[in-house]
DNA sequence: TGTTAACCGAGACGGTACGTCGCGTCTTTCT
DNA sequence: AGAAAGACGCGACGTACCGTCTCGGTTAACA
């Protein structure tokens, strides 16, 4: 999950010595800067003088903005995330697309997410990590669907992230594509498309036949 | 359609003056600069030197980068585009899919396109600029869902930019944010599950009860 | 005495025509944005607006700024200025010396008449108006000391030009080089050592041996 | 001497290190622009180009053209200059005066310091750093009053400054003013003027009654 | 009185320089 | 030896003013 490429090689350091609090102290003024200017308002000098720490040390680190947001994503794709668990597949899906809303119409949160996503269009190391991000998202997410197969609810061999899919595109569309307000019935009626389409068999596998 | 707040106000030229002949220049150069660099290295030093205009006369007239790309966005929305009409819905969803799949897989043109949706991100006035663009695509596609309905194939009541959404959302969703590759049949899929949740009455506007 | 080199050549002009408006308008802006902003706020757009010319008319005319600030020392230099007659050689002097103290203590002809000084800094066109104008005060002011030889308070071969430098270098000196505060006592000294220096025959032409 | 006010604050710096070759770059490339094309002349990129210091590092550390004039007069002013010392009043005034006129005459010297003097002109900073200049090059000539008072040639109370400035004013009246040529002769005449002014009891200092 | 030439308003443009911001590298000093 | 401190190179930004050009309308001298 970490970027592949470059510096932010934080796995072999101890932690709770000086080097974490560095981190932490990074990390959290990079998500405060994020949320406050947006990622075009995300500088280096912003971060290590909100965090305290010398420009140079950041550099040295993380290697420049984007190595900033990689740290960011990669701390926040280690959550433990899991995908709710309401008992029923239309149930789930509600509850997933009703969760990215929530998300995204948190002030802050909403801030800082939408502001990775429009890194990830300024940095192939964000887009890369954001990649990732949502990879893990939609492994985990899989369990939805498996869990439907399990219930009798869908025909087996459905495509898990194509659901998934299916239930979140519509709100990052209007989020980032034509800017439209999100509201809960929005949300509510993405899932129910994916549940109808889902049932419909649309989404099996090709190799299921 | 046409920006309606700032300075590139170029309704009242006279055509094939000088006026013209560099406003072309520079929307020109905007264009191959973004199909080459991206926007992020799209520049108004850039343009300027690509087109042969002067750069002051780039900030005078288009304000800067955002201006460039809104001016672009502008004439992209004059081209008198109109949605497929195969004698179907299905068909014209399916036709649909396909066809925003081959605009972003054009090489160039798919450039351009991710370009705008990357300003979009950093500019207001992009973003503003790409609202409407995007807005008048799915005003022009409801004639879709109507001629549905006058065919008896949907239920009358049935919210045209929802289905057009359910249709285009998840391959955007796949450009932009998983960044996965886009196939015909992920444009195929994508068509056939909005046509599902169509039928199925998903759609339904709220006011139709 | 007008500038023998380039445009501002309104001789063959006839006066009372919408011309002679223009060039008053004109002249008289430039004095005021001369006042109020300095030689260096002084800009052809400033005048133009101003006076309510247009640009293009102003370098039509006028060829660009330093021929604004020619044109208005050549007004200046038409002013029919006479040195002071006080009876006496020395009381000449002083009431020379007190005529600079005083022109440059008022606040808006003084910093018109700095800023002239700075023009000739910036424009050769201007450091020879300034010439042309100071050497037309000087051939006036020799009657000083014609008036003193004839009165035979001074002896005959005394250089007009150097006495009158006498009396009034000391005080641009103050003004332009040490930039010293400049008061009556001021002006008075220096007469009263060009007084001394001529009676001591310090200012005898050479060709008066 | 330097610069009370604002950036330029090399006096922590060490010495030889990168720093003072930059300085030492940017010091010579000023006077090099100047004496070649005069304060008009003098830009920040020219500067910069002719001393291999980028600009934006110019910008820093002397704030634009200004920095760099008053930069070039700070270390002008840190030469250890004395007067003449000739033994005699009047040949001290002769050979002041005569320095001055050297000063002048030379071309490469003389045309910057011209250039300080039009730089005076337009900012505020360089006026006062060469009044700051002249004030200590007065300062320093005032031994000469001093000295000429103890030989019991001059009456005791006489101003010195008064002296000086009526040495050199007339000097910087033609350079700067009625722009005529200098020759020895005209530095000649100054000082004698001078000399016998202050013979005549004109500079008495007011307090000396 | 009609014609025509000179002048003026209007405004886009090329061009130089300005002063600033943020990035990322490098040196120097301190610990 | 390595981090803090900060100067520097570098590219780009956005602006001010300069001076030129073209177009169109007005004015005013002159036939």
């Amino acid at each position: 999950m970490s970027s592949p490429a470059t510096q932010p090689d934080f796995g072999s350091a101890r932690p709770g010595g000086r080097t974490a609090r560095t981190r932490a102290a990074v990390r959290d003024a990079t998500l405060a800067e994020l949320a406050a200017h947006g990622y075009r308002g995300l500088t280096v000098d912003g971060v290590a003088e909100r965090s305290g720490v010398h420009r140079t040390t950041v550099y040295r680190r993380w290697g420049g903005v984007d190595g900033l947001v990689v740290d960011a994503l990669d701390l926040a794709g280690e959550d433990g995330w899991q995908p709710p668990d309401t008992g029923g597949f239309a149930g789930d899906c509600r509850a997933l697309a009703a969760e990215v809303h929530r998300s995204f119409a948190d002030p802050a949160q909403g801030a800082a997410s939408a502001a990775v996503v429009a890194a990830s269009f300024q940095s192939p190391r964000a887009a890369e990590a954001l990649r990732g991000f949502y990879a893990d998202r939609n492994a985990r997410s899989e369990v939805i669907v498996s869990r439907a197969v399990d219930r009798g609810e869908l025909p087996a061999g459905t495509d898990a992230a194509a659901v998934v899919r299916a239930v979140v595109a519509p709100l990052f569309h209007r989020l980032f594509i034509t800017r439209e307000p999100l509201d809960a019935g929005v949300a509510e009626q993405a899932a129910e498309a994916a549940v109808a389409a889902a049932l419909a068999g649309v989404f099996q596998l090709p190799s299921g036949a």
